[in-house]
DNA sequence: AATTTGCCCAACCGCAGACTC
DNA sequence: GGAGTCTGCGGTTGGGCAAAT
């Protein structure tokens, strides 16, 4: 079932169910907090939320912000060469949804969450019940249980230099730091991967 | 045409680490 | 060093839409 991108997401998503705004965000609240921001930059949430005179927490804010306001942000198709990247970066680093999301330009740790547990999860199911695929996930979790324990949703947010295994390959700050900034050419990224594949291989 | 089903994705929640006083 | 606050992250929820019936 193919689905369409929302023209107009913000209308109305959730319902308010407090005093403060909840639910979707309005084309006005977007524009008031764009302006603050614009002002004051993307930090001190609480006071953002304030001076736009926006009856929402910081932390809503900050996501609006980061998920749909922000400059750059890519929307729509996760291209193949994404896709790809995405698995590949899966392995290595399990749910990590903003270190993956660093790596990929444009693009949001959501929209890579969602991405990942609507499309791609599924296909390295089905993949798995072909018995054919297995090697998606499990070929890195056989090698190296930090990534599965990683990947396994408990939330514990382990520090990159404390991978072992695979990710010592990475260990440069700069390289997983997610405060990275630079976009990273997605071919070399690749590239990269494929070394890295190698080099688990190697092990 | 009306209803049901399946799925996407924006937004919320809780937790933990970082920061400030 | 401890308490309180802020920020960032990953997991989860549920409203809305298109397809199927």
């Amino acid at each position: 079932m193919s689905k369409m991108i929302p023209i107009a997401p913000n209308l109305s998503r959730r319902l308010p169910k407090r005093e403060s705004n909840r639910g979707a965000w309005t084309t006005e609240e977007d524009r008031k907090l764009a302006q603050v921001i614009e002002v004051h930059g993307p930090r001190r949430w609480k006071m953002v939320a304030a001076k736009a005179g926006l009856n929402r927490c910081g932390k809503s804010c900050r996501l609006r912000w980061l998920n749909y306001l922000r400059p750059n942000i890519k929307r729509g198709n996760i291209s193949d060469q994404e896709e790809d990247l995405i698995l590949r970066l899966h392995k290595l680093l399990g749910n990590r949804w903003s270190l993956i999301a660093g790596r990929l330009p444009g693009r949001t740790d959501n929209e890579i969450k969602n991405y990942w547990n609507s499309h791609l999860s599924k296909k390295i199911k089905q993949k798995e019940d072909r018995g054919g695929g297995a090697n998606l996930l499990q070929q890195c979790g056989a090698r190296c249980a930090d990534c599965v324990t990683m990947g396994s949703g408990s939330g514990a947010k382990g520090e990159p230099n404390e991978m072992t295994s695979c990710g010592s390959f990475i260990q440069d700050d700069a390289m997983l730091d997610s405060s990275f900034q630079e976009p990273i050419n997605l071919e070399w990224m690749s590239k990269f991967l494929e070394m890295d594949e190698g080099w688990l291989d190697f092990l």
